[in-house]
DNA sequence: GGTTGTTAGTTACAAAATCAACTATTAGGT
DNA sequence: ACCTAATAGTTGATTTTGTAACTAACAACC
């Protein structure tokens, strides 16, 4: 309230991220909504399986910090519109493996280039040194190093 | 899908703006959720009268990026809870102002508080000129400056 | 080999966000 | 003054999310 509070909201790095994401996802997701209807979570799904291959629900789910519910009305989703299919595990029948069809791999070339040049963008704000320096921060706070 | 794909999911920006935002809200949203059972769009407008004084309810909309309706539904869940006030303007009578009660700014305090702490412990994540640089490529980021 | 515990994934119901249409008021042009 | 457009804010219908309880399969222990 008065003046020589020191700690203005514009400084609060909660805020700050929340701003900075939602500025940055909202300029993507028109791409992902606008040419393959797809919704964030389905979205991300689908850069997973582009990035990394075959993998669970779980595996999702614990990389992505995606509670599975969301996950499985993701999946449930893609499966229908047939961007990926699923394989019971012969070993452990509650696991799926997930796997994009050849048409869920040309949706993610195509988002996955979109996505390249939007980042690239984004880094061009700033130097080489500082903007990999920002992607290290970033990820140490989000836990994962 | 190959190796030699050099973009990774974990250096999309986007992606991990949206990681770090998710987990320093998460664990600030118990604060506020647990002491006063707010949701996430009633502590920024709090947040927002606390830190900027009286404003209207299209102000904090412009100021955080955050929809109308969203406002709308916060403002009137913070009035009926006595956290603030609406005064219509005498010269334009469309527009509210928004001022914390006695209690909205005791409320504001104590978040802020916990919320300046939070930030702290966060920013001891890194050397301070980092920490200060990272502030201002978010802000960047965010499109505001 | 049966009981208990755990895990992968789904479903049902409640809470919240989104989108479009709405009211009330002001502004601008003619 | 009158008609149209714009703005602040609200409301209602639909979509999406979150929470908890659920099924099915496996594991571990005695």
């Amino acid at each position: 309230m008065t003046k020589k509070d020191e700690f203005d909201l514009q400084d609060f790095l909660p805020y700050l991220l929340n701003q900075a994401a939602e500025e940055s996802s909202m300029a993507f997701q028109q791409v992902y909504k606008g040419r393959y209807g797809m919704l964030r979570t389905e979205w991300r799904v689908l850069f997973h399986l582009g990035n990394y291959g075959q993998m669970t629900a779980k595996e999702i789910g614990t990389r992505a910090k995606i509670h599975k519910t969301k996950i499985s009305r993701a999946v449930r989703k893609l499966e229908q519109r047939r961007f990926l299919t699923r394989t019971k595990d012969e070993q452990d029948r509650r696991v799926e493996h997930l796997t994009l069809t050849s048409f869920g791999q040309a949706a993610y070339r195509d988002l996955h280039s979109v996505a390249q040049t939007y980042d690239q963008k984004l880094s061009a704000l700033f130097p080489a040194a500082e903007a990999k320096m920002l992607r290290y921060m970033l990820r140490r706070l989000a836990g994962s190093e």
